[in-house]
DNA sequence: CATCAGGGCCCTG
DNA sequence: CAGGGCCCTGAT
């Protein structure tokens, strides 16, 4: 760490009220994401770092409602008084980051029709794409998934967080805190190099330079349709065609942005949808527009969380084959 | 021991 | 638009 870690002592509360139906449990927690040390779960509590403006704060969601009549207490961490305005922007923050406001119900009407997601809705009805990420810190973790295996993924993360992160204790709980991209804009790629990341050292510092350099618009980012907004993500360095996939939905949550399929996700999906090895990416799209139209992605969604949560319990052979950790 | 591909992307020809 | 190269690591 390049800080000693900061406590963050004083707290503010929020009662937030997402739209029906909402699946706290599987919105603030993905069984399918890696592991990364500036969050924590466990069932009906939820802790994160957050980076906004120039506040590094502590972030536990509690939850308080139902499925039906969701409620979720908001307690923000601060190692210092926190204005009114501030907690008001803070709140929309996590509403938008964990898609708390928007209408899903018309893709539940058809999921419990549909043979495959129907029964995913027992446990995830409600259940909404999200990240605690923003989009600079999606990027990098984005950029550190690229062409590696999930063990080394995590590594690299470990190692940015060591060296960049900042350590916050709050609730009881210790979390790493995200670093501002001008602190790896200043070290040189070497530095880079050292901590393991490969050439995406190279990907890193070009990212860094970008976001440090402008503030980016996210309010008319987040207004954006579908294809204005992935030709613009896709001018960020180091965003290709699937980790801009990622962005669109878990991020912006455009829950029908799905028209790249990597290879490992591809044989998922053949699995899934239609019990065979290796179906053709096309076919794959087309049963998906097919069925859910608008939705398909997020259908994917429940479906995926769903297995890897389903791996939890019991190894599932084919699977262990494809995520190679 | 050596070789190789991995939860992509950029750049070149 | 196809294909080589990229850091590092563990699997073979």
């Amino acid at each position: 760490m390049n800080s000693k870690t900061m406590a963050l002592d004083l707290y503010t509360e929020r009662v937030l009220s997402p739209t029906p139906p909402f699946s706290f449990n599987g919105t603030v927690h993905k069984p399918s994401h890696f592991p990364t040390p500036d969050t924590f779960f466990e069932p009906d509590y939820y802790w994160q770092s957050l980076r906004f403006y120039d506040q590094l704060l502590g972030i536990k969601l509690i939850n308080k409602g139902s499925i039906t009549k969701p409620e979720i207490l908001l307690q923000i961490y601060s190692s210092s008084d926190l204005s009114p305005s501030f907690v008001e922007a803070v709140a929309k923050e996590i509403e938008y980051r964990f898609d708390m406001r928007s209408d899903i119900k018309p893709f539940i009407e058809i999921a419990l029709k549909d043979s495959v997601l129907g029964p995913t809705l027992e446990r995830w009805n409600g259940m909404r794409a999200s990240t605690p990420y923003s989009l600079y810190e999606f990027t990098v973790v984005a950029t550190v998934l690229q062409n590696t295996t999930v063990r080394r993924t995590v590594q690299m993360m470990d190692n940015l967080f060591s060296t960049f992160g900042h350590e916050i204790v709050f609730d009881a709980k210790k979390l790493s805190g995200f670093w501002l991209p001008n602190s790896i804009h200043e070290v040189a790629e070497q530095s880079l190099r050292d901590l393991k990341l490969g050439y995406r050292a190279k990907t890193l510092k070009r990212q860094a330079d970008f976001f440090s350099s402008q503030r980016m618009n996210m309010e008319k980012l987040r207004s954006m349709d579908l294809d204005e907004l992935k030709e613009k993500l896709l001018e960020i360095y180091g965003i290709g065609p699937a980790s801009v996939q990622y962005l669109l939905f878990e991020v912006f949550h455009h829950y029908g942005a799905f028209t790249h399929i990597s290879p490992w996700e591809q044989k998922i999906y053949s699995m899934l949808l239609f019990n065979e090895k290796q179906v053709e990416v096309s076919r794959i799209v087309n049963e998906l527009e097919k069925r859910f139209g608008k939705w398909k992605m997020l259908a994917m969604h429940y479906i995926f969380e769903d297995l890897f949560w389903l791996r939890k319990n019991k190894s599932i052979p084919w699977l262990e084959e494809l995520i190679r950790l």
